[in-house]
Order: structure tokens, then sequence, then C-alpha cells
DNA sequence: ACCTATTTGTGCGTATGTATT
DNA sequence: CAATACATACGCACAAATAGG
């Protein structure tokens, strides 16, 4: 029996619950045994075990008969700076990450009002449209969607394909230099088909950022919007170089 | 039947697909019939009413009979912008939302390792903990835990149920100015608790951001875990005064 | 005024999944 | 493992409102 009517069967909510708390660090190595855990959440113990089965399916954790429920070495989210002059390549490399872009697919657009401000340039003036898939160290971490006018990077589509990367992509188009003018962050649930791309579970969460590049003299180059993988990694923009301090309970 | 073994109801993940659909511009005011969406999601129609039902709930659409399924003009995000010097009570009013933070609940703590690394004190040094609520124009925003040191603001709880303010609050403790050093910002479901002070769906999703407050000479102020609703603002990072472009297709 | 096609609203029966005891 | 109660999902049918001819 559900009884809250909210779509999201007793257990699921169990686990996520669980699993927050895992992150959070609330628990040591081992977790309360199923009784205790299911008298804090006010569910049968046979619910407590389906949430636990789901989250050791994930590689959470793992249950040992006579023993109890363990907690498995979690891997930390990787760290996304987010500034005027971040590059997704620099980026993974400093952390130790083979980092690749792949290109799924291309389209030749008119620009919408807003896109053509954004871009500054006229109404329905044409566009390429780019989707692609960002992946480090064997794992995919966010899909991205960002738009050039055709105009002046006829070639951005070969470029990209060739290169895996905006920046080298954007380099042969004769840009040498970029940067970020402004980021805008909001959280949904991710899209059927970005789950099928980015190989995670159909209900996961994903951090969509919306951002606008400009070049040297302030022209907008791309205007791009990339969902990460919220349970992958976390942003990160930082006021003062070298300031990287972390909490964890 | 599910089908699916997520723990998450049909009805609901359609709910979810068409919610993104609707936020990102997909349908112009009115929706496909039932019988169309059925088709499309491979459901039944009862399913599809669900989930019709559910965002109807939500304020999303209305339907009416004989005519068809509406999309109800949707209130866009708040802008919440994340620099170095933001405040929560000058950001809302520059949008002319009245802002007012509410205590929840504090506690004396003493600092974890990590925490005292944070906040440039020794680990197990007394800590005062906040529980905050964030409102603006009447909405609820955002739910954060905040630690002080015990030693320097002896006094920040009582400064802040008085005036709702983390910033008149640290005035008080003769903090005239402070400064973002980081913000880390991930995504994840709601907590349940939070759930209920933000009364907001329990399926709901939070940007969390974790940053570290200084003085002007650079010395630790407070560690706060904000829980921002993600359907209801939008953090905004922006690197030139006056960059608020917005891109809406 | 009438008919008809379309679309939402409602009812019932059946099968399966969920949660408790 | 079994029995029970309830929620979910489907399929079919029909009523009620709307719009157009």
């Amino acid at each position: 029996m559900n009884g809250f009517e909210d779509g999201i069967s007793r257990w699921r909510r169990v686990a996520d619950e669980i699993r927050s708390e895992i992150v959070s660090g609330t628990f040591s190595s081992q977790l309360p045994t199923e009784a205790v855990l299911a008298a804090r959440f006010g569910v049968n113990r046979h619910t407590v075990r389906r949430a636990l089965a789901a989250l050791g399916a994930e590689g959470l954790l793992r249950s040992e008969r006579g023993r109890g429920t363990f907690i498995n070495p979690l891997q930390p989210r990787i760290t996304y700076p987010i500034g005027s002059r971040a590059r997704f390549s620099e980026n993974m490399m400093r952390q130790s990450l083979e980092p690749s872009g792949r290109l799924i697919g291309a389209e030749r657009t008119a620009a919408t009002p807003a896109q053509a401000i954004a871009l500054g340039l006229a109404a329905g003036a044409p566009l390429l449209r780019l989707e692609h898939l960002a992946v480090a160290g064997g794992m995919a971490l966010s899909r991205s969607t960002s738009y050039f006018s055709a105009m002046r990077f006829p070639d951005i589509i070969g470029a990209y394909a060739e290169t895996g990367s905006i920046t080298r992509a954007l380099a042969q188009s004769g840009v040498e230099d970029y940067r970020r003018l402004e980021t805008r962050i909001t959280a949904e649930r991710i899209a059927t088909p970005d789950a099928d791309l980015l190989q995670c579970p159909a209900d996961a969460i994903v951090l969509v950022s919306e951002a606008i590049d400009v070049d040297a003299e302030g022209r907008p180059i791309q205007w791009i919007r990339t969902r990460f993988l919220a349970d992958r990694l976390e942003l990160v923009f930082s006021n003062e170089a070298g300031a990287a301090t972390r909490v964890r309970d």
C-alpha cells in the first residue's frame, strides 16, 4: 500500500532515502539492521529488503547473511569547474580522466527570436545544431546541444566530429580563444532519449546548464545546453585560485 | 503492472515526460489528445489521464471536456545569482520579491574533521548548526543548513531568529562584510522532511549548493548547504555585469 | 434544429504489482 | 511461503460537451 499516491513505490522512496544518507556519510561503513531501518521508515522489513536489494544492484552496498549490510567504497563525484575559462578536456585531464566528445547528430536550423538575441544574430538566421556526448574515464558524463552561426562556422560539424572537442573545432575555424559569458543552472529529471545515450537509470537527475560563449572581442560564438548526470559530478564555482576545500561528514 | 522494475509507476513517468516537454516548449498552448498521447507513450488512455490529472493538480494544465487539454501560462523560474558577493535579500528585492528567512532549528555540535578543515578550526571545535528556510514572494524557495564557529559567533542563533537574515545576523556579530569563497553544485531528489517544509511534491528535485563564506580577511565564517527547489529557480553565474540573456524556444 | 466527428469524463471487469500481516 | 488489501495498468464501452457542417 502506498498511501501517498505520488506514483513512487514505498521501497523506491526508502531506497532513495537510504542512498542519500549513504552519500552524505550518515552511516559509517555498516548500515543499521533491517529491523531498525524498517522501524525508522515506518515500513515492513520486506519493504526495506526490497530497497536494499535495489541499492545492492546499483553496487552501493552488499548484505552478508548473519553479519549485516555493508556500504561499498563509493567513487567520489567528478569535479567540474564552471568559470569564464572552463574547458572540458583540461578539466578532465587534471583529474586523470581521458576525455572525449562524440557527435550524436547535427542539423541546420533557423534561429528562434530568443536564440537570435543570445547569439547576436537576426531572427531566422541559419544555425547549426550539434548534439554531442561527453565521456571521461570511460563513463558518459553529459549530453549537450549547442548552436553556432552557420554563416560564421560552416565547417564546425566536421571539425567537431574529427577532433571530438569544441575547443579544437573552434580553433580550426579561426577562434583561438573564447570564454564563458554566462551560465544558468537548474535541474530536472532526465529525458528518455538522453537516458539511453548516457546509460543511466530512466529516473536519473540531470544538472542543466545553459551557457553562452563569446570570443576575445566579446562576440557570441555558441549557445549551449548541457545535461550533466548529477550523481556523477558536481559543478564548482570558485572565487579564488586554488580553493578546493571539501566537506564531507 | 509496470514492466520495468524501478519502483516508479507508469503514469508518473508519463507525467514527468509531458511536464518536461511542456517546460521546454514542445507543445503550443494545447496538448495532443489523450488518445494521441496514449499511442505515443504506448500506454492506456487511463494512464495518460492519471498523468494529466497529476499535472493539473500541479497547476500546469487544465482539461476541458469536448475541447482538449490546455497548458496554463507558466511562471518563469526566479533568477538566483551565485557569485562572490551574492546576498539572498538583495537578489530577491531586485526581482520585486519580499524575502524572509525562518529559523527551523538550531543545535550545538562538534566539528567533524572535514568541517574543521573547511572552517579553519581544530577537529572537535564547538559549532552552531542553523536549520533555516528561505521564502520569497510568499513561496518557499530553499532549505539550508549552516555551520558557524560557536566560539566566534555565540549569539548567531538569536540574531538570525530576530532578523531573518544571515547578513544582518553576522553584522550584529561584528562581521560587516563577507564573500563567498567557493560553491559546489549538484542535484538530487528532495529528502522527505524538506518536502514537508517546502510544501512541494514528495518527488521534487533540489539543487544542492555547498558553499564557504569568508570575512574580509579571508577567514572562514560559515559552511552552508542549501537545497533549492529546482523548479522554482535557476542559479546564474555571470562573468560580466549586466549580462542576463535568456534563451527559450 | 439536426446530425456527426472529436474529445474529455466515467464505469466496470480483469490482471498484475505492491505492502502488510 | 501464503493470504490479504490496495494500487496500478489495461481494455472496452458509453456518456457528455464541443465544434463544424
